[in-house]
RNA sequence: GGAGUCGGCUCGGCAGUCGCUGUGUUUGCGGCUCGGUAACUCACUUGUGUGUUGCCGGGCGAUUCGCGGAGGAAAGUCCGGGCUCCAUAGGGCAGGGCGCCAGGUAACGCCUGGGGGGCGUGAGCCUACGGAAAGUGCAACAGAAAGGAAACCGCCCGACUGUUCUUCGGAAUGAUCGGGUAAGGGUGAAAAGGUGCGGUAAGAGCGCACCGCGCAGCUGGUAACAGUCUGCGGCGAUGGUAAACCCCGUCCGGAGCAAGACCAAAUAGGGAUCCAAUGGCGUGGCCCGCGCUGGAUCCGGGUAGGUCGCUUGAGGUGCAUGGUGACAUGCAUCCCAGAUGAAUGACUGUCCCAGACAGAACCCGGCUUAUCGGCCGACUCCACUU
RNA sequence: UGGGGUGUAGCCAAGCGGUAAGGCAGCGGGUUUUGAUCCCGUCACGCGGAGGUUCGAAUCCUCCCACCCCAG
């Protein structure tokens, strides 16, 4: 198994998945353009949810560059990242960014997503 | 060469690295799971159940190498179909769409060809374009009057009466009353053929000529419609509005893949009260009809998904034939997204004319809207050269 | 993705062919020593936008735009 493949066992699948992140969202990332939420699992990687809504980026060419782009960024980190449910969520205006500033956007938040969860002395390979 | 019209095609290219999804394939099963079968073990209700192992088949996960992987609008959801369920979608009312003619099509509000009207020098473009001689309604304000009319000012005639002039016959002018008149003024979006000549007290299709209009016929055309055609009608018979009601013709049953079908699991199939087989539900605005079935309220209890539908189709491409054309027919050939927390990408380098609008969600045919450019073909006008 | 609805002043809204009611808020004035109350006046280059029908459109028709609701 290749070290940077994304398969469906890196993802959030289900609604309850996503609704356990919600209810119990220990670590929260927030930035003017978008909010991360997330929560220690006890599997042996990282796993990632998207919630990019029609209401904050109204159109799908925009929704789908967004999504790509988070989930290039996140499968490039994932062995630097600790063992959690992420679930990221777009906000207003994320679409007006370029490419290379939503990269070096999201590598600012795992960055962050990374210190808070050290903070608390979970293993991170940071 | 410049300006323009119409139609078609296209939507960055190449290389490398790392990925996603579908499908086929390779390998390893010493990984998981389901079904069937055989042997053994244990239990007893003596032919069933439990567990272990072997074999066969399927699925999941991993792995090797291939192949396919957004659009002309995928969009808006404005129309038309297919498909699924409700009855095989049936009768009537109500409601709605469409509306010059002919054809194409599975169907259409689409397309093609033709006609009428409008725009342009032209190639061409635009066009909700049935009926107001079936009925009802509407037209504020203004204006005399807004629909089988009507006299406000004006013009003309008559009666009566006043003033002035008088050649005493009358003439001019004013008030009032009675009539004639739709030519002129003014109002309005709109006032009921136009121009000219005649005619008249003044006028008027009152008469005539030309133009326009209507009706009938003839000719051409499948038809809409057209005409240097013929005849009749003076034309106040017939104003406008039907994207007002309406009439005529024609079409439409309802919901939508979150349709619907299957598998598995969980929960429940319990209690109380009331009403009643001309009742309730399917069923949509209503009635008929058809199918199913006791129903309503309260208390109690409760939900977890998965598979199919899902891409081979009114399909694409090429050739031939028929047709002005939309298109049809025949033959050959190709398989071209099928996701489901939702794929079709990210990064690096490089080249150029520097990349617009924008992302499938059951599938097609249209329309509409968004859109930087590039290429090809046909045609028109202007200028110039030979 | 599919189905349904709403846009009128800063806010809540009526009007559905004939010069756009009303209330709250705002602004100006009056009453009052001052304030509140009360009274009077004022506020829509035009009814989400663009075309069309009509003499005339917020209203009828067509196409767009924005927002909201329902179905998991």
């Amino acid at each position: 198994m290749s070290e940077f493949a994304f398969r469906k066992s890196s993802r959030l699948l289900a609604g309850h998945e996503f609704q356990r992140v919600f209810a119990d969202a220990k670590y929260k990332i927030s930035h003017r353009h978008l909010l991360i939420l997330a929560r220690p699992n006890t599997l042996a990687r990282p796993r990632l949810g998207l919630v990019i809504g029609k209401k904050n980026i109204r159109l799908a060419v925009q929704r789908n560059r967004i999504k790509r782009h988070i989930r290039d960024s996140f499968r490039l980190r994932q062995h630097n990242l600790p063992h959690v449910d992420v679930i990221v969520l777009a906000r207003r205006e994320l679409d007006q960014l370029s490419d290379e500033k939503l990269q070096s956007l999201l590598d600012k938040q795992w960055a962050r997503l990374c210190q808070q969860v050290s903070r608390d002395r979970l293993p991170c390979a940071n």
